[in-house]
DNA sequence: TGCATTTGACCAAT
DNA sequence: ATTGGTCAAATGCA
């Protein structure tokens, strides 16, 4: 089982390294050909010595799907549920809607169809940061003094509802583990509560484009309509300052360790819908000491958001509703957490905290 | 033209 | 000094 362990490592890892290098090898069709060959066939080998294992039972959850294992039918939901989910954090898709995530169909780039057309043509790679950041750069670097926006059917949007906080602060939505900064605030014709306009912290810094929109449902104040218009360069960016760390060498028995402790989806993607029965019913609190023993959260990420999340650098691995990269995120956990702490681990359990303060009202 | 969205200056909190 | 909220005004869209 170690083995295998391995080879899902790896192919994580691999899969990293192809998705860092999408922009330079955008151009070498065959060089990306390779290394998808290449990560398949890891994933392949993988797969093929867990449909050849007896004892799943040290895990029940990592392998369930790569060996079509037989699960309940509400656990394949909710891992499927989750990963459609990150998708969506990752691809843009349009307006899916919590609490059913509408069909995805799978073609074309990454693998997945985009709710709204590409008005931007080639030179917009959907989710490729890089090149994204590059036009970006070209808009900031225009010395013509007149605002230069987007237009409006240029922005990718999705639409989630989500409750208020049980405990806390119910006026503003559920941390979601990215830094936002309000930019604004409106009365909405027709709505009884303001609209709040949110970008991401590292909008300037990093040409982040991510912004949201939270309005508190008219017919149920506890529930809050959070709009996500473009998604998260900031911590996939080729430009960011700080690099993850060099990757360690991950033991068998770390690996052992970790996948033996950690429900797979949490450990995948972090997906958890507030209101997802499953996804509830699947968290397991228990298990989360050994996942900190190990360390995981060496370096970067851990202490940033655990303190409220305003250092978040562009770099950092983050979990949450947003969730990217599901696989790749395995890897990062293993890998990119740096450094020290032995509740280093923390933040990827505690999403209670709240950065924001309740706003004031505006007359605009 | 009205409304929604964004900008940028200003200010308070840390 | 930095970060983030507020607010008037500018801008885009239907």
């Amino acid at each position: 089982m170690e083995e295998t362990l391995s080879h899902i490592v790896r192919g994580c890892k691999l899969a990293r390294e192809l998705e860092s290098n999408i922009p330079n090898l955008a151009k070498q069709p065959r060089m990306l050909a390779k290394s998808c060959d290449e990560i398949m066939k890891i994933f392949g080998t993988a797969k093929e010595r867990l449909n050849a294992q007896d004892d799943h039972s040290a895990y029940p959850y990592m392998f369930a799907q790569a060996s079509g294992m037989e699960t309940s039918g509400e656990m394949q939901e909710w891992l499927k549920t989750s990963y459609l989910q990150a998708l969506q954090a990752q691809y843009g898709l349009t307006e899916s809607k919590v609490g059913g995530i509408e069909p995805v169909t799978l073609s074309g780039h990454p693998g997945f169809e985009l709710g709204g057309r590409d008005r931007e043509g080639s030179a917009r790679s959907t989710g490729s940061g890089g090149e994204f950041q590059a036009m970006e750069g070209s808009d900031s670097g225009n010395s013509n003094s007149q605002r230069l926006r987007r237009r409006k059917d240029d922005i990718r949007k999705r639409k989630e509802t989500v409750a208020a906080p049980r405990i806390g602060n119910t006026d503003i939505p559920p941390d979601d583990n990215f830094t936002w900064r309000k930019y604004g605030q409106k009365e909405i014709l027709g709505s009884k509560y303001p609209r709040s306009y949110y970008r991401c912290t590292h909008q300037k810094l990093y040409n982040c484009p991510a912004k949201k929109q939270v309005q508190r449902l008219e017919h149920d104040p506890f529930m809050f309509d959070i709009t996500y218009i473009d998604d998260h360069t900031c911590h996939k960016s080729a430009t960011a300052p700080s690099v993850p760390p060099p990757p360690p060498e991950v033991t068998p028995e770390m690996i052992q360790a970790t996948t033996a402790q950690l429900p797979m989806g949490r450990w995948l993607s972090m997906e958890l819908k507030p209101t997802g029965e499953a996804a509830n019913a699947f968290v397991d609190h228990s298990q989360v000491q050994m996942h900190v023993d190990l360390g995981l959260g060496e370096g970067s990420s851990s202490s940033m958001v655990g303190t409220g999340g305003s250092t978040a650098g562009p770099s950092m691995v983050r979990f949450g509703r947003e969730a990217e990269y599901p696989v790749v995120d395995l890897a990062d956990t293993m890998f990119n957490s740096g450094s020290s702490s032995s509740n280093s681990m923390d933040f990827l359990f505690t999403h209670t905290e709240e950065k924001w303060e309740p706003a004031g009202d505006k007359k605009n």
